[in-house]
DNA sequence: GACATCAATGTAAGCGCTTACATTTTGTCT
DNA sequence: AGACAAAATGTAAGCGCTTACATTGATGTC
């Protein structure tokens, strides 16, 4: 005595079909292609199904379809609203097209990247939506053997010739950098996320230093501080770069978060923002509007990111031939943070 | 021609056999117990595998092994930070002990909620992680059935049998509310996530009235405003109140998001804080701190409830006795938005 | 009425892996 | 050196599903 349709284990396609007294191939055309199959039979099989309460195996039907529909994604992590933020429209447009997302998050490391996205792939992401261009060139060719359509975001940069959705970092930075060497700062630094393996980070720096040699300043005197992604690191940081140049009277931060820090411990220190110093930050996050003073920051379009993400992907999927890359615009959103130099 | 060694295609496992020399059997040893094979065989089977670029199919082995290593999370969405911290951790641990977590977001819908649990048991969680006790009872009955470890968390409930890790919502939010009364507050109002299918938001809601009932003061007298998560529906639901009833002084909000909303709303509006109204939050996000004035708030310790529900969820798939739930302690952070009724 | 056509369904061959069981090799002991 | 146990490896049967191809039966045509 073993398997029967009654048994309490776990139903099968043949159970269903069992049940419905139907083979299983008519079992799996109701699932796949109802359109197949005539009303009667259909309802027929549903109804098994509900009574069963079967639920494909995916495994299974992965190995036999040999798709899965399942698009890969991994973040450097899920901590940072902005990418919790464009992951989640990411996701809401796969949803739309019948696609499950699946995350996996690299804890901004290399290595750790490296591992997720075989893992993702051995788990059968048809598509896989990673962030910046900065990887080995071993990973690289292994998504080129197992031919999986890849689409690097957040980055966006002429001299790639990966598909990519994203915006120019290097531009964007300069931009606000220019802003602020127009209200008179002089002396400036960057308190910015590790660059090492970060094209997103190391572009917002040079973008500064570009602005910087423009404007005839010697970008080698830009004081950098490198540290992780926190609020509380960007404090530790401000002290750091207050301490080390006293003089500093602005300071680009490589993103929001850090820039909260940094703003946070200018007040602590007992330095007037922007009267005595000029903080800005990068991604427009909620809350840079919120903090006291407003963070003066680079808009970026992170939802409009996601969803265009997954509609590339979806076309790639497809077939289609290779997407152009698109590069989206970002704005300065000009905010009380950033005055002119004392 | 097709199969051959030297094919551009996916390598298989018996690709590498053949490369190696050996049987499937021993390349799968290979893999998964590795010391049932003599050092030279496994260094064949090594090479071959990285000659190759071999990465296992997953669903294969999952089909073949029953079992996938993958614990599933379905969070009501990514863009509370909160959440995001919470299973960071909780990622954290189980990649410390070679599981894979999926998530997938419900976007606060239950059904929407419904349909990805499937989803994840389809694609073979072997447990799941589930956020706050509310759900059909068939969705329960489905995970029963199919003998799925389910931990709750975010929430506590002495009355639910169900394992849990969380925390008592009610109670802890009439901590926070007794202590508002204890400042003089009498009218006072609630900005909350909608409650239904939401039993966290519920349990705060009736903290509050709680509290009130204790202090004499008619629950039902409460002023409640339920709104999605977001700034800007805080704000909206703050206008709404202060319209609604301009006596109010203290608006306890169900979470930190809604709160800061309230808080600018406030300040829009030209009220002080905490000088004209109180205003609190729940969860004690980063930048809770951060804004001014600095939002009292109910502590949550998300990191630790992440990292010990991944150990729970693997002592539950060892098979051990099903493990007791664990109430986790929430503490008041006291800070500027609470201040004495005016 | 015989036959072609087409829609609906069934049959059965895998998909790539794990693992129980069978076989071979190696090592140990007398 | 022979017998035997243990270790290493091989053989092959599925796991639950999809799908190419075969079969059946209805419908329409002349």
């Amino acid at each position: 005595m073993a398997q029967s349709t009654s048994e309490s284990a776990i139903p099968t396609l043949a159970d269903v079909a069992r049940r419905a007294n139907v083979s299983t191939a008519t079992v799996s055309r109701c699932l796949n292609n109802p359109n197949q199959v005539v009303d009667e039979t259909r309802a027929r099989v549903l109804q098994a199904v509900s009574d069963l309460g079967y639920a494909p195996n995916f495994g299974a039907r992965a190995l036999a379809a040999k798709q899965t529909n399942t698009v890969g994604a991994v973040i450097p992590t899920m901590e940072n609203a902005v990418f919790a933020r464009g992951i989640q429209a990411f996701q809401e447009e796969l949803g739309r097209h019948g696609k499950t997302l699946l995350i996996a998050s690299s804890a901004y490391q290399e290595d750790l990247e490296d591992t997720q996205v075989r893992a993702l792939v051995a788990r059968g992401a048809d598509a896989l939506l990673l962030i910046g261009y900065d990887r080995s060139p071993e990973l690289y060719a292994f998504l080129a053997k197992r031919s999986v359509p890849t689409l690097v975001t957040w980055s966006f940069a002429e001299e790639q010739d990966k598909p990519a959705i994203g915006f120019d970092n290097r531009a964007a930075m300069a931009e606000l950098a220019r802003l602020v060497i127009g209200q008179g700062h002089r002396n400036i630094a960057c308190i910015s996320a590790p660059t090492a393996s970060n094209d997103r980070a190391r572009g917002r720096v040079e973008g500064i230093r570009l602005a910087m040699g423009e404007a005839g300043l010697d970008a080698d005197e830009l004081l950098l501080i490198e540290t992780p992604y926190g609020i509380e690191t960007g404090e530790t940081a401000m002290r750091q770069v207050m301490a080390a140049a006293p003089a500093t009277t602005a300071i680009l931060c490589g993103n929001d978060v850090l820039a909260l820090g940094a703003l946070r411990a200018a007040l602590e220190i007992g330095l007037g923002v922007p009267g005595d110093v000029s903080i800005t930050g990068f991604d427009d996050i909620e809350i840079a509007m919120l903090a006291e003073p407003a963070l003066t920051t680079v808009h970026v379009p992170h939802r409009e990111m996601g969803r265009r993400a997954a509609s590339m992907l979806i076309q790639m999927l497809r077939g289609k031939d290779p997407p152009k890359s698109v590069k989206l615009p970002t704005d300065i959103r000009l905010r009380q943070s950033l005055g002119p130099a004392r």
